[in-house]
DNA sequence: CTATGATGTATATAGTGATTACATTGCACG
DNA sequence: CGTGCAATGTAATCACTATATACATCATAG
């Protein structure tokens, strides 16, 4: 295999790969069509080959910032579930959720930046979600009665601590914001009346 | 006075307000500092005597457009309260704040995509919803166990639900939008005990 | 008045997204 | 086995943008 080919082989996949890489750092609207092609040893104009526009090539950065994401929060699922261990790994996703947002900030923002769905590889967050609530129900930890709307509740308040928080436009001091955490996932819980 | 003026004498809230207007419709990465100038009939070099930056521009045009929004949810506040008008006026807050998201999603976006805080200039959001969880405490209609950090589980929720509503990343079709919110605010009533 | 600092202009540079014409190459089909 | 064609990358170019510097104009304090 020669050390350097004409042809890339698998542009597209690695220009978003170091889009990602940038964005951890500078945030999505710092990334540079130009700059990017550079970081892979490519020409500028080759990007255009693989995406019709910059604002293409920003919706997949995007796009795969929420797999990333949904990944993330993708914890693993027992296959018998009792009341206890359903809400218990309910309330991880959550924690998982708002950790990202904390670890990653500029990669969260870029995930909800961009939301025209260019079709997902792999399950959604969203997706990730509804299973954890519809295990809820089945294991008896969640009345029926509250499942209906109750993806948007719980994402909400999850969604919104993560906003709030990544970003400091309320003035919650780092150390006051696990407590503020427990707070809002405490809230879903009783919002939801799931029992353990 | 002259019909035109070497000195405009009130750039620096002229460029904001001019890009207020094109956040509006185009978003705030959209703006750039020329087309700004240009539509102010000044030169382009001459917003750097009011701003050290374009990104000091951007977050100038944040910060105005949070104060819009403060404004927007700034809903009159009676002398007296009963417990069912103090609890009116929080749910009324709450939905003034996502019928904001939703009227104007781009200045809402712009809102919040910059955080660094240039100090404001009139209350801030958050300031307006402190005082009308105060007023709930006072009216008897929320216990006050349930006061500390009351805020962030509010507006975690309705923060939250704007977002996600504003930009189509949950497949939420707009007829369903107002009983999610609907059940986002009641979700919000029953974790924080308001009682009417 | 007048000079001095604040504000706007003119001009220039480097970097950006995008388009075009051309070069190279892998691969399907004879 | 070629070989020709479509896919992919390159080179050169254009219009636009942010930003810096030197200069013009003006408002106003002394």
């Amino acid at each position: 295999m020669a050390v350097t080919t004409y042809h890339h082989g698998d542009l597209a996949n690695a220009v978003v790969a170091a889009g990602l890489r940038r964005v951890r750092q500078r945030g999505l609207s710092a990334i540079s069509g130009r700059e990017l092609a550079g970081s892979v040893g490519v020409t500028p104009a080759a990007i255009y080959r693989h995406f019709t526009d910059k604002e293409h090539l920003r919706a997949a950065i995007s796009q795969a910032a929420r797999e990333q994401l949904a990944r993330t929060i993708s914890l693993p699922r027992p296959r018998t579930m009792s009341k206890r261990s359903a809400a218990e790994r309910f309330r991880q996703i959550g924690l998982a959720y708002v950790e990202f947002a904390f670890t990653e900030p500029l990669l969260y923002a870029a995930a909800f930046e961009i939301c025209e769905p260019l079709r997902p590889d792999s399950p959604s967050a969203w997706e990730v979600l509804n299973e954890a609530l519809d295990d809820l129900v089945k294991a008896g930890a969640m009345p029926v009665s509250r499942r209906s709307g109750a993806e948007m509740v719980a994402w909400c308040a999850v969604h919104g601590a993560s906003n709030l928080m990544a970003t400091p436009v309320a003035g919650v001091p780092p150390a006051q914001r696990s407590v503020v955490i427990k707070q809002v996932l405490d809230g879903v819980k009783r919002s939801l009346q799931i029992t353990p």
